[in-house]
DNA sequence: AAGTGGTCTAGACCACGGA
DNA sequence: CCGTGGTCTAGACCACTTC
């Protein structure tokens, strides 16, 4: 007796099925849809398959789930996108570019205060500054102006950052557990005009970032591009 | 007979343990790690639970998975991030700002070869195209310069976008599926400029946001910021 | 108190992809 | 071929919340 094998509903199509009946307005902004149990009944397969699917949804936030009160659709979406920060040699070097790093300069200093708060030094202590500049194929692409917090990190105190850049040393020898990032758009100060050849008051794209081991701040760096060559993009968060 | 009840372990303990392991360094870079079954006995509980923890990590770009070949800490860490594209009036409302939406201009025109392209229109189509301006407390905030595709979306041509933003009428009334964001820095135009008060070739943040319904494009929006009051933050992509 | 989501388990089958 | 991750299931217990 050949019987029609059932195909199994994998998370993958519950997700989608239920993605359908929010964006075709079945289930409104705001309403709420029924419980994993019901909905694992009806499309025939068990709760924890929904649930993976259910928690997709919520990830991308397009859902909003509390237990006793039940799902609901949100209503406004402020979605949320994945973003990879891109690391400027693998990056050039995926472009077929060629990659130069010059260091500008790396010294012992007192962080001005903002930096020092980030990295949560006590008043006058001293910090790793590195500033250097990455090319590809000759063209300034991108400055990278960042303080090491020396007491997370002391194996900095030895490095001199000559041949490799902060960014690359730290990518490879220090791990992080935590990290923030801060984008936004700036005119070039004169030093970054320099650095980047760019003319005056030029726009330029700027990523604040902080990493963190743990409860220990590990670097505070402040990543600049030329505004004109340089874009981020993201897709959605699916997430499943 | 009192058992000291062995408290569970969840995927999040799983997590965090093995996260140690890697930001440890106990596991190495581009080291193959134990299988899941092998953890799950080591650190007795089921292997989906392990799967769970092992697939967060991959998803943080942590680690890299592969059948039969098994499971390696990523040398390179481009992590990703997860950013959350601000909805502008809830963005100027959670502030405690007032806010005003004005419209520039609403009518059916030919795009630009570029936006044309994006929307898929055959050449000579007509779009919509919708320009405003969101005001914080009097002071300009974004320009919204968009464009809707009239085929997917019919709707949008009885909607003459006097009271209300085209963001805000498409984020309540049309669904999409997927989305796709371009961030940037880039100088002001004269325009953009008169639209938000701004000095001649300032800095502007400019995200560039296409959406999809399944296959058909709903709308290709630029949104100009001030580059000096606007940024974006984001947070480590967990997805636990 | 009770309902809903959150999660764990044990076992199983499957699919990919390296050897 | 066959080991490793990918996933599903059925059942169960738990932890929030709201009623």
């Amino acid at each position: 007796m050949s019987v029609a094998t059932l195909p199994r509903r994998s998370y993958r199509d519950i997700h989608a099925i239920l993605l359908k009946r929010i964006t075709d307005g079945e289930w409104s902004p705001g309403g709420l849809i029924p419980g994993e149990a019901e909905i694992a009944r009806h499309l025939k397969c068990s709760r924890p398959t929904v649930n993976r699917a259910m928690r997709a949804l919520a990830n991308a936030g397009l859902i909003e789930r509390k237990r006793k009160a039940g799902t609901r659709v949100v209503p406004q979406r402020a979605r949320k996108a994945v973003l990879t920060i891109p690391i400027v040699r693998a990056e050039i070097e995926a472009r077929g570019q060629s990659y130069i790093y010059k260091l500008l300069s790396r010294a012992m200093n007192q962080p001005p205060e903002p930096v020092r708060a980030i990295l949560r030094l006590p008043p006058q202590a001293k910090a790793i500054h590195v500033r250097g500049v990455h090319f590809a194929d000759g063209l300034p692409q991108q400055i990278d102006d960042r303080w090491i917090n020396p007491k997370t990190i002391p194996e900095a105190l030895e490095q001199d950052f000559q041949t490799i850049s902060a960014n690359e040393w730290l990518v490879g020898a220090v791990p992080y557990t935590d990290a923030e990032h801060r984008l936004f758009a700036a005119a070039a100060t004169r030093v970054e005009c320099e650095a980047l050849s760019l003319e005056k008051d030029e726009p330029v794209f700027v990523i604040e970032r902080t990493t963190w081991l743990r409860d220990a701040t590990v670097t505070h760096a402040r990543l600049v591009h030329p505004g004109r060559s340089f874009s981020i993009t993201t897709r959605d968060a699916a997430t499943l």
